[in-house]
DNA sequence: CCAAACATACCGACTGAACGGTATGGTCTC
DNA sequence: GAGACCATACCGTTCAGTCGGTATGTTTGG
């Protein structure tokens, strides 16, 4: 319970545990339907606290959304997919680790910023470009291991690395999507398992599939 | 303007001015940020004929969503990409019809159902699965043509056609969404110009990119 | 080293507008 | 004249946001 300092202004407490709710609230019922009551009593802050940390809600879903960028940055750079030499296999790994994290509650997984951009595109400028930094920053990281990947197997196409890092993300969303109208996470593995079988493909590499 | 009577009793004028409002609004600004007074407004109607047409904001969003099913089903049911011989042919020109639908403002070609699922998942059980329905109910129709296509082509792998059809339905709700992130609807084609690789790479049909 | 001066963090009652929904009564059609 | 259709006034609740206030840290002047 250490209090913020004037060096350390970013460490109230208060401010962390109304992002903590925001993200869990926010994921569960989306952002118009997340009321700032609800996410100060989900914090156990009051309603004064909420408003001198934040100037408004839309404040507060843009803090979310970079907050969102950051410890999924790190999350994923922890990640074990980084590990095999082959960069092609670096980049299976990542749709495989996908896959993995994809279990339990949906709340638990989905996306916030994909949650929340779809709701506010029209509405928020800012809380829209601060998901889409989120979701594209991400896709950036998958960049390096295609494009090696590419070089690697001599591949080229009519697409680019950057392209198929985006497309990588736009089938995670879709999944998600999926899997809430369908209230079954396996929708989701499913399309994750198709892209794995797309790059394979792309890089002309078996998927172990092929008829006996 | 015409009015409806008791032998036509959905034919109701402002049932249907709210029907397509809800379509219209929710569709830019989500479902629970739509306000049925904004409903009433938009669709030219009082608030006593909403709640005489719908028992609450939650059917509406149901209505909204069967009717989309509706209209969607019959909108795609006369879309050229049926005319092929070959129903490869067809698949592949359904993903390029969709692709070529895609265009002008996000909120005229993005989908009403996705959008609210991903809103109302938890919230609400009825809305969720009426907009399942409606993914899952055109996902169906692509079975028949990728079913023909897998067995004209001798085509088998760890993946069935009801799988590839609900794929093509996740790329295409995750390309909105990307769409909407970056606020830039060619990403959106992007994300279909793969799927329409991956197809193609299923079934050993050249994408025309190969290099030369 | 102390204390005044200031900055930051937090509290909770309050506000006016907007929310979903209701009650009631009128009008038009069969 | 029965019932479908629509209008309007209204209800209780909840919404985002405000504001005066307190408590506790940090800075600074002597």
């Amino acid at each position: 319970m250490t209090r913020p300092t004037k060096r350390n202004p970013e460490r109230g407490d208060a401010r962390t545990r109304l992002l903590d709710a925001a993200r869990d609230t926010i994921r569960r019922s989306g952002y118009t339907a997340t009321s700032v009551d609800e996410l100060c009593e989900a914090a156990g802050v009051t309603k004064g606290s909420f408003f001198h940390h934040f100037r408004s809600k839309e404040a507060l879903g843009v803090a979310a959304a970079r907050r969102w960028a950051e410890t999924t940055t790190a999350f994923f750079a922890e990640a074990p997919y980084h590990l095999p030499d082959d960069p092609l296999e670096r980049v299976l790994a990542y749709v495989a680790f996908r896959k993995s994290i994809i279990a339990g509650d949906i709340e638990a997984f989905s996306c916030l910023v994909g949650t929340m951009v779809q709701e506010v595109h029209a509405s928020s400028p800012a809380i829209r470009d601060a998901c889409g930094d989120s979701i594209f920053g991400h896709a950036a990281t998958l960049e390096a291991d295609i494009e090696a990947a590419m070089r690697s197997r001599g591949v080229t196409g009519g697409w680019t690395a950057a392209g198929l890092a985006r497309h990588t993300q736009a089938v995670i969303q879709g999944a998600f999507v999926l899997a809430k109208a369908g209230n079954d996470l396996t929708l989701a593995h499913e399309s994750l398992d198709h892209l794995e079988r797309y790059i394979r493909l792309l890089f002309n590499c078996s998927d172990g599939s092929e008829p006996t």
